[in-house]
DNA sequence: CTGGAACCTCAAGCTCGCATGAAGTCAAGC
DNA sequence: GCTTGACTTCATGCGAGCTTGAGGTTCCAG
């Protein structure tokens, strides 16, 4: 499999737009993987450059490299992934993605109304806990909305 | 302008749901202002518990506190914003969240058959580089990517 | 065979958006 | 007037996602 199409570091990080730390970080943090020349120097099969796409992708919607990781671990792990490896792979995010959209749909359509006429500091508002809205149970992780707290406060209450 | 109904920071961040820690590092930020007591405790109009939740809804969008303190700095500073104040400045964000907005879809639609099909990682994509597509120019901050570098690869030109 | 670019491994540093803790001050109920 | 809790500043820490630098090695064109 290591054959003369393996890319070094320096051109994996060309191809993908990315620095070659950024590469070395997510070998790191097993997002990727590499093998070595007999010189202790990276290279990396072609399959590797869609994976950095995937992550750079992946990162723009806002999740995390640990998240990200999670999705990527359920890639096959001795061959390289096929279309339907990544068809399964891409289905698994739509909810997550359609999710984002809504909020920021919300966001959009609400900022005029919402914040023009003063419920947005008054009032229980679909533009400052989305989520209640329509799930009372965690939807588990929220996406761009880390240490997300519990405590209750008149934003989420009413007025008391 | 001091009125009784004044908030403590205390009040505040129960109300608004973040902790003081938070208010006042956005004091110190400059997004939310104060005035003191004669025992130099910080003291808030009920308006800035509007500006408050509006930097929350807005970094649930995956706004950056500079970029957020940008647009309050377009409200007025000696008096309290009226409607149409907020009103001028949610329009202002509209197009920012539409493009936001588009960004995902394009993500999101594109998704299966990209990935699938290969192409994201061997010709330029609008899933990796969305802007390439609509706009040449810089339309001035890309949402959710933050040190976006300009140097040219793969993805974005192609196999060569 | 040699010079220089590209690679290697740590270690440390940086930005963001706060949280935490120390040491002291203010406000309010009893 | 005293206690207690909410407040003050300032410093330090944290986690994510890298970047930068030092000091050394490998690769390859000439």
């Amino acid at each position: 499999m290591t054959t003369v199409h393996d890319l070094t570091i320096g051109q994996l990080a060309e191809r993908a737009g990315v620095a070659t730390s950024a590469l070395r970080y997510y070998e790191e943090r097993g997002l990727i993987g590499s093998h070595r020349t007999s010189g202790n120097q990276r290279r990396y099969e072609q399959a590797t450059l869609r994976r950095v796409a995937f992550i750079r992708a992946a990162q723009n919607v806002g999740l995390s490299l640990e998240e990200i990781g999670e999705a990527l671990a359920s890639l096959p792990e001795g061959r390289t992934p096929t279309k339907r490896d990544w068809h399964r792979l891409s289905r698994a995010w739509r909810p997550r993605l359609d999710e984002q959209i809504d909020r920021l749909e919300r966001l959009r359509d609400r900022l005029d109304g919402c914040i023009g006429c003063g419920c947005l500091s008054l009032k229980a508002c679909a533009l400052y806990n989305p989520e209640d809205e329509l799930a009372a149970e965690g939807t588990g992780g929220v996406l761009l909305e880390p240490g997300h707290d519990p405590e209750p406060g008149d934003l989420r209450r009413g007025r008391r």
